[in-house]
DNA sequence: GCCGATCTTGCAGTGTCTGCAGTTTTGCGC
DNA sequence: GCGCAAAACTGCAGACACTGCAAGATCGGC
């Protein structure tokens, strides 16, 4: 499968608006930009811009919807005799650990923190990762459209995810965002039935 | 604490703003709605529908707001010496069982389903009922706003009633959705860790 | 009954977002 | 290379969402 020009093109244009979207919400704050200036930045017409997103907002977040796909892909490689949380656990360590990636999920969610407006549109972020990640455990563990485990597997560990984001963020970042996904993970591992009796 | 006329005033107009909203949704269709005919079926200016919403969208969902806030509060009102889960299902199952209530929120939900462009503020709202049961289960459980339990959980239950109600609605709302709701909280009772054996 | 606080409203203005129609670019067969 | 159909980009016009501001209406307490 060779992705044709028109397609490669297609996919600069959206990461470079995305990418200016992003950007331009960091220094100038979401309200401020324009969507002309995002359009300029990425060298298209604001026309063009409406072609690629039905708003600011989801552009700025659409690094993040790139990202799920990524790690519904990562956790399809893992070897399929490992346990399915074991092989989440690794790709979120994964996530975590790619520094420069890491570091604008990080900005991003940052973004987030301070423009409330931006929450919506992150949350459907994260409810398309949900998606990819269902089908990859219904595929993994070999149960079918009809089963609750897998959907409900994949909202949990997103929904995880982003209480140890938000946890990590509002401790000052302090301490190690691995530790606390490692936690998170254990807690819906192990069951919610009751609280851990220790350090949960 | 007695209401003034002042604030049940405005508690009034609020639901009749989000009332209309819906109505409106699903009679005309989201797009072709305007502020303007929200605002006179609550009979007040289109100005002042922006005193109390930010967007069209948000009135839509508002009732879900009020939904979370009072599933939190019965929550409240469950025994103390009961376990969470337990608590949390019997408040899941009453939300269900009030019939013309579950009417009123199913109706939104398909809304949802037929309107993607009101999924974000939906998870929005969501999060909201999110935010309300963490503190209730971090009372509950005498845990710390730092202990991650509390948060989880709150998180891990939102997401899988948001499963069971799209499931329910995908399987063309046949079978009783409280039959799913308790799969899910049994699957998030007893852990993820591996897909049941029987049944999922 | 008066006064401060709060809520509502109209107005003007900016910017988002859409449909449409014309131009440019790309992919592909020749 | 060449031409042609499909797809993408663009400008334009217009409807509407949304905001700040200032004036008017309403409420709660004294």
């Amino acid at each position: 499968m060779t992705t044709g020009l028109r397609e490669r093109k297609k996919l600069r244009t959206r990461r470079a608006l995305g990418a200016a979207a992003l950007e331009l919400a960091v220094t100038h704050g979401l309200a401020e930009m324009t969507v002309e200036q995002i359009a300029d930045a990425a060298d298209v017409s604001p026309r063009t811009f409406f072609n690629y997103f039905s708003s600011k907002e989801e552009a700025v977040v659409a690094a993040d919807v790139e990202r799920a796909r990524d790690s519904a892909e990562r956790l399809a490689e893992r070897p399929l005799d490992e346990p399915v949380l074991d092989s989440v656990r690794a790709v979120m360590h994964e996530m975590v650990g790619d520094a420069p990636r890491s570091r604008e999920w990080i900005a991003q969610v940052r973004l987030v923190k301070s423009e409330p407006s931006l929450v919506p549109q992150q949350l459907a972020a994260y409810a398309a990762a949900e998606a990819h990640l269902t089908a990859v455990i219904a595929e993994r563990t070999g149960l079918g459209a009809q089963d609750l485990y897998p959907a409900v597997t994949a909202a949990a560990v997103m929904s995880a995810m982003r209480v140890a984001t938000t946890r990590w963020l509002e401790s000052d970042e302090h301490g190690d965002l691995v530790g606390v996904v490692d936690r998170v993970i254990d807690l819906l591992a192990v069951g919610l039935q009751s609280p851990p009796s220790r350090a949960p």
